[in-house]
DNA sequence: TCTTATTAGGACAAAGTAATCCTAAAAGAG
DNA sequence: CTCTTTTAGGATTACTTTGTCCTAATAAGA
């Protein structure tokens, strides 16, 4: 449903929002040994999020990566939507390409609700509100 | 959340399901035709397919691949399994390793009743009793 | 100013998946 | 029995995704 990419994409955002702060630059390293993924990696992914400015960053000693207050406000499905580009999630199941609800496929009724249950959360909550849940001990991120 | 050779799989093995029988087989170029796939490739399916027994062959001219009323009661899951190897169906949204209730990843509760109903749909339902709806005009195949 | 630590970015390598090709084996038809 | 049509299976190719490496740019601190 999301490539390994923008899991982990979303796992290193939600690390940010989690632990980093404009006076608290957090380096990919430190994220990357954190979600245990290859750091060059990880770099990457960052820098393609950075170009977006969905993260902010800076170069140099006690440089690194951070969210803005206003970046965590924006909803976490922006960032699948820059790493798997466009709608990955919105694929028919068993790959039709005119599946709907008039030609609906085998499994289009027992699907559709998870697919869009899914994109909707992604879409109504912000990566703040993802993040309040992680520190609360609601939710993980790793393990 | 399915490989593309799932879904082509899914896709030629419901229509054999609706349209073949032991005295009318289906050759792989036909059914290639029809959903739209290079045929060599459909062709490997549909071996992998027969080394499992799910599907039916038979070589020479009048030969081609067909259903036999048992493979048709097994539940369509099988099918996926075959192909994509084991559960692809139970991995965390988010990739966490041990996602669960008790460490619920930040998306868990949404979207892990709606995986469940999904494999239990495919699990619990025949290749016949999708073949049926697809006849009835309840589902389609293509387009 | 020089050194060092870090991100930026492009080129490259490896792995996995998707797709092709070729030859063999089987089975029906003449 | 031979020819043709079809599946079987292995070897190979192509493509996409994942991951690495190297150099440049930038910023901080000595």
């Amino acid at each position: 449903m999301l490539s390994s990419s923008s899991k982990y994409a979303v796992n290193a955002v939600l690390y940010l929002a989690v632990h980093s702060s404009q006076i608290n630059k957090i380096r990919a390293k430190e994220i990357a040994e954190a979600i245990k993924l290859p750091s060059p990696f990880l770099a990457k992914l960052l820098q393609t999020l950075s170009r977006e400015n969905i993260v902010s960053s800076s170069k140099g000693p006690t440089g690194g990566f951070y969210l803005t207050p206003e970046a965590q406000q924006r909803p976490l499905l922006e960032v699948v939507k820059i790493i798997d580009g466009t709608d990955r999630l919105d694929e028919c199941v068993l790959g039709l390409k005119k599946c709907s609800s008039e030609k609906p496929c085998p499994v289009h009724f027992s699907v559709q609700p998870l697919k869009k249950t899914f994109r909707k959360e992604l879409e109504e909550n912000s990566i703040a509100s993802f993040a309040e849940k992680v520190k609360s001990g609601e939710t993980y991120l790793f393990v």
